[in-house]
DNA sequence: ACATGAATATTGGAT
DNA sequence: ATCCAATTTTCATGT
């Protein structure tokens, strides 16, 4: 870590740092960024935070939003060098051809920061989940529904859920964790027709049951006689009481 | 700025730096982030960054990419407290209604920096400023073009330009800033059908300008009817001469 | 490599 | 507060 480093300091520390790599850099300060490739844009002189993580993303963090000032997804090529007694970082991406400068005018600050790759496994709301909620509560699906299989193996992939409705009809049940696609109707059209070539005595219904869906989705459901549900069965973390050892 | 701070210690710098307001706060370390709102997502215990902004914005940081792993754009509501021994941070928007909390388990470093908004003008080539540049010299799309109109509505849209060309005919020009796709050949359509049903006695061609165009998009303008036109609005950095000042 | 589609898209402006 | 449109969208996926 440095402090109100020389330009010479900062260019030497951000050189070994990038050619270490594993590490996420962060130099604070006055800076000017250019940007060039899809679009065109000059950041004129101002305080920034500058961050270039171990994959070669750099971002340019300005004093308000989410989104960067300037960008750059992942480079091909990243180098820092002095021009004219300044330490300026040049990130180059190939394919599309694009290219971010940044000169550090006045440094404040330089970081270099290991962070662990280990375990940082992120879990969305994850679809397994939203099937024990909705498989300890079928209700939210439909009234009368009962619970017959979770994860039914068929020849064309595994059910999500498969039940009996109030008049004793099989329902298959297709669960997204997001909006739901036409990809999500097909997977669940070949369900149902898979479970209707085994059963072919009782009446199949096919259900998506998904918090939205898209339009072409919602068409092709009405289609092919299938039905949605719009399911919010993820756990309310606003209402539900605390877990023990997760946060405190 | 706090080092391997005790969980006390990092509630109280971010408490006290909250109510001052104006610095942009920086947690590194090991935590757990949970999100819930419009998507629910928990990001199991890992090394991120977590970065709090003066508007309110959260973000955290990962290893890899310019996107967080959690955030949040604007905050209403932005608290920290300590539960069972560990600082959190909650940070929460009501329309939408979501939540961001996170629990700093092993804080190695903590940070508020001061990030001076004056001056931090950002130049961008837009596609409101390609129609600009477009509009004072529409030679460039077609010799003897004359601009008419600049975003006139129609029942399906704004038109990005509407010209008369040198044999008197009505265009209609659609503008896209980057490679162009079918879905501006289709709005392109649409514009053009809109415009002939209103001036059913006067031909009428539609060109779309970009600087580049999908094959797609290419093949489907040739089945309509329609034209592209190749345009490069953007200012080419690259080949412009250096501002003295800027950049060395 | 390219095209296509989804996303907690974000963001700014108009209504 | 909603809706609409632009964005260097980014990112994942299929071809």
């Amino acid at each position: 870590m440095l402090t109100s480093p020389t330009s010479e300091a900062l260019a030497a520390f951000l050189d070994e740092q990038l050619r270490l790599g594993g590490a996420l850099l962060q130099v604070v300060g006055e800076c000017e960024v250019l940007y060039s490739g899809r679009a065109a844009s000059v950041a004129e002189a101002g305080d920034y935070l500058v961050l270039v993580k171990p994959d070669g993303s750099v971002q340019v963090q300005g004093p308000r939003g989410v989104k960067p000032v300037n960008w750059q997804p992942q480079t091909d090529s990243i180098a820092v060098g002095l021009e004219e007694g300044v330490a300026v970082l040049t990130a180059e991406r190939f394919t599309p051809a694009e290219l971010v400068r940044v000169a550090f005018d006045h440094p404040a600050l330089a970081l270099a920061i290991e962070l662990d790759e280990n375990g940082n496994f992120v879990l969305m709301g994850s679809e397994a989940e939203m099937q024990r909620a909705l498989a300890r509560n079928p209700e939210v699906i439909e009234p009368g529904l009962q619970l017959l299989e979770m994860e039914l193996p068929t020849d064309v992939g595994g059910i999500d859920l498969l039940a009996r409705d109030a008049a004793g009809r099989l329902v298959v049940v297709e669960l997204k964790r997001s909006k739901a696609t036409h990809e999500a109707v097909h997977q669940l059209s070949r369900y149902v027709e898979s479970v209707r070539a085994v059963v072919g005595d009782c009446e199949v219904r096919g259900v998506l049951a998904a918090p939205a869906v898209t339009a072409p989705a919602l068409n092709r459901l009405g289609a092919l006689g299938l039905e949605f549900r719009e399911v919010t069965a993820l756990p309310d973390l606003d209402e539900a009481p605390q877990q023990p050892g997760l946060f405190g």
